[in-house]
DNA sequence: AATTTTCTTGACCGGTTGGTCAGGCTGTGG
DNA sequence: CCACAGCCTGACCAACCGGTCAAGAAAATT
């Protein structure tokens, strides 16, 4: 699974074979196939699993008090996912530039029905006066794009960086991102 | 140029080939070959081309008198490209995942003289008082991030929104990401 | 009109891909 | 020891890929 993630997120679906998910797990590729008959199917096992990480990284959202702590801990738990699974975070968005022809049911149900409902957090919180009254949908967002960046576009970010990020970089982005939001959404 | 940009957009580098894009621009693969010896010619051609489109979308913000009329402006222009040329985006996004193996060399020359070049822009409204005293790079990756965001995850968008951003969904996106953005910085 | 250059195309080729399969290997229960 | 089920794998195949090429069509030049 984890060389599967690798070479998935390296040349997406089309680009990836199995020959080099086998080699770079040790295995002959018909070994591979026998475990996956058929490479859509250890595809769409990578896709599965980084979104059931993702979904449990909101769990720190739902039971805080306000946005500063849902929000900067949905921010925190997002960035710390970008920097321990860069790979995964790629083949979800190939996925979905690919017009989410795996995972299409996955968005209808699963992901509509966890965005109504951090929606409707955040319109209480709103309402309670904690947050300015921004558009709750181009808030997630923004959440989305910005944590996710530092997994997707990480090459990019590397390459201007002059080297990989350190522990303090990593501290100092996620710091920015939490000041700058939660500063736009007049939580601070 | 234009079939090969959706054909690349949709498949990536390795999923796509030169028979389909030949067939949907109407053309015989070899006649296709004529004008592009290469696939990675015709590849690198698109990739070149949203890049130029992206530094030109930045001269907005270099006379402005501060960020709110600057990063204003530059979040409208990179709306408004993810609105018209979303397949180019995508395509610059399949290249920067694939460690980009095509314009490595455009990541360490242009991108980063262009990128010196607004953070000194930014800091310098940052010593005026004109806004606080936020992170430049992090700035930038964050108005990156959020405005490619909806071309490159514009099918994730338009399953959650149950159909395509008419015009008003546009306004309204490209108003929240400009409120939630020079709120961040403080700017407003 | 003749000639030269540019463009167009169907047929073709070596190499690679996802996937198959027959047969060997391993471990467990009797 | 045997038998049997699940696991492993080298060799193989049809399909498809990027790219070539020779020969013809069109356009430009003389």
């Amino acid at each position: 699974m984890q060389a599967a993630e690798k070479v998935f997120a390296e040349a997406g679906f089309g680009g990836a074979t199995m020959q080099l998910i086998a080699d770079m797990a040790g295995l002959p590729k018909a070994n591979l196939h026998y475990y996956f008959p058929t490479k859509e199917d250890l595809y769409r096992r990578v896709v599965q699993d980084i979104f059931e990480i993702w979904l449990h990284a909101a769990d720190s959202m739902d039971q805080a008090p306000g946005p500063i702590e849902g929000i900067g801990a949905y921010i925190q738990a997002k960035m710390d996912i970008s920097r321990r699974h860069p790979n995964g975070s790629k083949v979800w968005a190939f996925e979905v530039m690919h017009r989410a022809p795996v995972i299409q049911d996955y968005l209808e149900t699963t992901l509509r029905a966890w965005t109504t409902g951090r929606v409707r957090l955040i319109e209480r919180w709103i309402a309670e006066g904690k947050m300015a009254p921004v558009d709750p949908e181009h808030l997630l967002y923004m959440l989305w794009a910005t944590t996710q960046h530092y997994a997707d576009f990480g090459h990019q970010i590397e390459t201007l960086n002059a080297g990989p990020l350190s522990d303090a970089d990593w501290q100092k982005a996620t710091d920015s991102v939490k000041t700058m939001i939660l500063r736009g959404i007049g939580a601070l």
